[in-house]
DNA sequence: TAAGGGCTGATTTTT
DNA sequence: TCAGCCCTTA
C-alpha cells in the first residue's frame, strides 16, 4: 500500500522527524487557513518555526514573501534564530517582528498615501501621548483632575482598537464624560498630525485605513506576502485582527497559532473572541490541538490545571506529558515581604548547590513594585540577578531629554520632543514665552516648530527672542548635516551644542553623574547600532529605540538569577520557577475592574513557566501606600491540587479542603492562621517573631483571648506591647 | 524666570 | 513610600 505524500521525504526535510504526529501535521498543512490550538509548553514556536523553514524548504514561498507577527520582538529573534538553524541565512528576508514593528516598516514607505503625514513621523509614546493629552485638556478649559490624561488616553485607544474614529466614538458617547473624551480625541488627533507623529494605536490602524482607501496598495502587499503566520494570536486585538484578515483576503494562507488558556492582555483591548471568530471567518479552518506538554513536570502540570478549571470561559482541551512526576510543589509562607526575600534567597542559593544554574531560575511577581524587596534580599545573600522591567533604561529622563533632542533632528515639528527640551538645561524660554508661541501656532496653523521661526510676529520680548532664534539655529545646524557624517559623531557634537552634558557636570551630585553615565551609554548603543547596520540612518535608530520594550533587553546567557513580572515571562521557560506575592489583592490583584479570570489565566502562565521545580510565596504583611498592611494568602492556592502541594519542610499543606473545590473563607482563614500563635501558646522567654518587628523575646502575658497584650523585647526595636489579635506573632 | 519646599495621590499588567 | 506638582520667594 502507498501513502501519498505531498513531497518526497529526503534529507531536506528531515527535521520533520523531530516532531510528534499532530506537530507535524500542523506543518504540513501550508495551504488555506489554519489554527493551532497550542497548549502550555507544547512546542508551539517549534511548530511555528518549521512550518516557516517547511515554506521555504518545498519552495511554496521566498523568505520575504513570508510575513511572521509576533507580540514581542524577543519572540521574533529567537524564531529568526531558530529558523536560521534550520534553512541557513535566507532566513534574515522574512518579514518577521512584532505588529507594530512591521507596519511601522509599511508605514515608513506608504504613509504620503494619506497626506496628513510624511515619512519622518515620530511615534510617540504612553508619555508623549499623556503630555500632549494634559495640553489639550488645559485648552479645553476642563479639569486635568476630574478628566485625566491617563484615562482620556485609555478611553481613546479603546476606540482606536475599535476601528472607531472621533466622530463615531462622539455619536456613542453615552454620558457627558465620554463625549468630552471623545472630544479630545478629535483635537488631539489633529494635533498628532500637526506634531507628524503616530501613536502606538496608530500604526495598526492606518495601514487598515491605507488598505481599504488604496486597494491598490493592498493589493500589493496581498501578492507579496503569499503565508502570513500570527504567534500569540489569542492576545491580538480587533485592528490586529481586522489588518491581517485584509492581507491574508486574496490567498487565505493565515496560520494563527494561540491558547485562550494563555490570553493575559485583555485589559489592553486584546480579545479572546478573535479566535472563535477566526473559525466563523473561515468555516473551513484545518483546526490542530497541540496537548502535549514537553515542558514541565507532572506536578507542574497538575497544579496548573487545577487552578485553570476554575475559569468559565474556556476551550476545553486535555494538556498532558510524558515527563517524570517530579519534585512537590513548595509553598512558602513568609512573615514579612523581607523575610520573602530572604528566603527566596536562601532557597536560590540551595538550589544553586544542587546544581541548578543561576541562569536556570526566575522570580516571578504580579507588580514591579514588588520587586524590591526581593532585590534586597537577593543582595543581600549576593545572589546575582537581572532585572527585567521596572523604570527601563529608554524611560529614563535624562535617555527620554537626549532622544528628544535627536527625534527633533529628525522630525522638528515633533511638539511633545520639542516641547521636552525647549528650555533643558534652562535657557530663560519660560511659559510666557511659550504660551505666545502657542497662539501663533494656532492663529496661522503652524507647528510649534513653525512659530519659533515667526517668533518676531508672535509679541515676544527681545530677551526671549535671542535664546528662541540660537536654539532654533542650533537643530537647524546639525539637522543640515544629517546623513552626511557618522551620527554618532554628529550626536556627540550636537549634545555638546546644547549644552545638557554640562549641566549634568555642572550639578556635582551622584544621581546627576548617573544620569551623565546612562546618556553615554546610550552613545555606545548608537554607536553599536551603526556599527551593526551602517546603512541605517538616524530616524532608524530613534524608531526601533521607540518599540523596544523591557524585555528585549533580557540576556538569558550571563548565570544570574531573573526577577520579572509573570507579564514578561510569558513565553519563556525555566527550570526552577518562583511565584512571589501569593496574597489576595496582589494575585489576583483586585481593583474595581478587575476580570478574576484573567487573573486566574495569568496565574497559569506564570506556573506554566516552571520545567522542573515551582515555589510560590507568600506574605502575612506587606507595605502598601506606605503602610503596613496584613495580607490573606491568595484564593489561588486554595485552587492547587494539595497533593501536588508541600510546605517548606515538605509536609502536606493540611487544611487545604477537598482539592475539588475551593475551600470556603472560614477554611482558608485556618490555613492561614495555622502558625500565628494565640494567647495559649504564648509563654514569658519564649522566641517570637513579628511581621513588622522581626524577631523578639516575650516578656509577659496580660489578660486571655485575642484582646491580650502582649510585652515584647524585640531585638532590634526594644520593647513594644501588643494586641495579640493584630500583632500576630509567630513562633521564630 | 529659576529654585526650593510642602502637599497630594497613586500602584496592575505593556505593544 | 515617593515622585511629581503647585506655590512661594528671590
Amino acid at each position: 500500500m502507498r501513502t501519498f505524500r505531498l513531497t518526497p521525504p529526503s534529507e531536506a526535510f528531515a527535521f520533520l522527524e523531530e516532531l510528534n504526529d499532530v506537530q507535524r501535521q500542523a506543518v504540513e498543512h501550508t495551504e488555506g487557513p489554519v489554527l493551532i490550538i497550542a497548549g502550555a509548553g507544547s512546542g508551539k514556536t517549534r511548530v511555528l518555526t518549521y512550518r516557516i523553514a517547511y515554506l521555504l524548504a518545498t519552495g511554496r514561498a521566498y523568505p520575504e514573501q513570508i510575513l511572521a507577527l509576533t507580540f514581542t520582538n524577543k519572540a521574533a529573534r529567537e524564531m529568526q534564530r531558530r529558523i536560521e538553524e534550520l534553512v541557513g541565512p535566507r532566513a534574515q528576508h522574512i518579514w518577521m517582528g512584532t505588529f507594530h514593528a512591521l507596519f511601522a516598516r509599511i508605514l515608513r514607505q506608504e504613509i504620503d498615501h494619506l497626506g496628513l503625514w510624511n515619512r519622518q513621523f515620530t511615534i510617540y509614546d504612553t508619555e508623549d501621548q499623556e503630555r500632549l493629552l494634559l495640553g489639550v485638556i488645559k485648552e479645553k478649559q476642563l479639569d486635568p483632575k476630574l478628566i485625566s490624561p491617563r484615562s482620556v488616553r485609555h478611553r481613546i485607544s479603546f476606540w482606536k482598537n475599535q476601528l472607531l474614529s472621533p466622530e463615531e466614538a462622539r455619536r456613542l458617547a453615552a454620558n457627558v464624560l465620554e463625549a468630552h473624551a471623545a472630544d479630545l480625541y478629535a483635537l488631539y488627533q489633529e494635533r498628532l498630525a500637526r506634531a507628524n507623529a503616530l501613536d502606538f494605536d496608530d500604526l495598526l490602524l492606518l495601514p487598515i485605513r491605507l488598505f481599504e482607501q488604496f486597494p491598490e496598495v493592498l493589493a500589493r502587499y496581498q501578492q507579496r506576502f503569499r503565508y502570513i503566520l500570527i504567534d500569540e494570536y489569542q492576545d491580538t486585538n480587533r485592528a490586529q485582527y481586522v489588518v491581517t484578515r485584509l492581507l491574508a483576503a486574496a490567498h487565505r494562507n493565515l496560520c494563527v497559532v494561540g491558547d485562550d488558556a494563555q490570553a493575559i492582555y485583555a485589559f489592553r483591548g486584546a480579545d479572546i473572541r478573535n479566535i472563535l471568530s477566526f473559525q466563523e471567518d473561515y468555516p473551513d479552518a484545518a483546526v490542530f490541538r497541540l496537548e502535549q506538554n514537553y515542558r514541565s513536570t507532572k506536578r507542574i502540570l497538575r497544579a496548573a490545571d487545577s487552578v485553570i478549571r476554575f475559569n468559565r470561559n474556556q476551550l476545553p482541551k486535555q494538556l498532558w506529558t510524558a515527563n517524570p512526576d517530579g519534585e512537590p510543589i513548595v509553598l512558602l509562607r513568609c512573615a514579612s515581604e523581607r523575610e520573602e526575600g530572604e528566603t527566596i534567597a536562601r532557597m536560590l542559593l540551595q538550589l544553586r548547590r544542587e546544581g541548578y544554574p543561576y541562569r536556570e531560575m526566575a522570580v516571578l511577581y504580579r507588580t514591579n513594585a514588588q520587586s524590591r524587596a526581593i532585590e534586597d534580599g537577593l543582595r543581600m545573600a549576593a545572589v546575582p540577578y537581572q532585572l527585567v522591567g521596572g523604570l527601563s533604561f529608554y524611560k529614563r529622563r535624562e535617555i527620554k531629554d537626549v532622544l528628544a533632542y535627536l527625534r527633533l533632528l529628525v522630525n522638528p515639528d515633533d511638539e511633545e520632543a520639542l516641547l521636552r527640551v525647549l528650555n533643558v538645561p534652562p535657557r530663560g524660554i519660560g511659559e510666557r514665552t511659550l504660551e505666545r508661541l502657542r497662539l501663533l501656532a494656532a492663529e496661522r496653523g503652524y507647528s510649534l516648530w513653525q512659530a519659533i521661526a515667526h517668533a518676531s510676529e508672535a509679541g515676544i520680548s527681545t530677551r526671549a527672542l535671542n535664546p528662541l532664534e540660537r536654539f532654533r539655529e542650533m537643530v537647524e545646524h546639525y539637522r543640515a548635516q544629517l546623513g552626511t557624517r557618522a551620527a554618532v559623531e554628529l550626536v556627540r557634537d550636537y549634545l555638546g551644542a546644547t549644552g545638557l552634558m554640562e549641566a549634568l557636570l555642572a550639578e556635582r551630585t551622584p544621581e546627576a553623574e548617573a544620569r551623565w553615565e546612562n546618556v553615554q551609554e546610550l552613545l555606545s548603543a548608537i554607536a553599536e547600532f551603526q556599527q551593526l547596520r551602517p546603512e541605517a540612518t538616524l530616524d532608524a535608530f530613534l524608531q526601533e529605540v521607540s518599540l523596544l520594550t523591557d524585555i528585549d533587553t533580557y540576556e538569558p546567557d550571563t548565570d544570574r538569577v531573573t526577577l520579572m513580572t509573570v507579564h514578561a515571562a510569558k513565553g519563556l521557560e525555566f527550570r526552577v520557577v518562583f511565584i512571589a506575592g501569593m496574597e489576595e489583592g496582589l494575585f489576583p490583584i483586585l481593583a474595581p475592574d478587575t476580570d478574576i479570570e484573567e487573573e486566574r489565566r495569568l496565574f497559569y502562565v506564570g506556573l506554566t513557566r516552571a520545567r522542573e521545580r515551582l515555589f510560590l510565596s507568600h506574605s502575612q504583611s506587606r507595605y502598601r501606600f506606605g503602610t503596613l498592611q496584613y495580607m490573606e494568602r491568595s484564593r489561588f492556592l486554595q485552587e492547587i491540587d494539595p497533593e501536588v502541594l508541600v510546605d517548606e519542610r515538605g509536609r502536606p499543606i493540611a487544611g487545604s479542603g477537598t482539592g475539588t473545590l475551593s475551600g470556603s473563607d472560614a477554611d482558608r482563614r485556618v490555613v492561614y492562621d495555622e502558625d500565628i500563635l494565640d494567647w495559649h501558646a504564648l509563654r514569658p522567654g519564649m522566641r517570637v517573631e513579628h511581621p513588622q518587628f522581626g524577631e523578639g523575646r516575650v516578656l509577659e502575658v496580660q489578660g486571655s483571648g485575642p484582646q491580650a497584650r502582649v510585652l515584647v523585647h524585640f531585638d532590634l526595636y526594644g520593647q513594644k506591647k501588643l494586641v495579640l489579635q493584630y500583632a500576630r506573632l509567630r513562633r521564630a
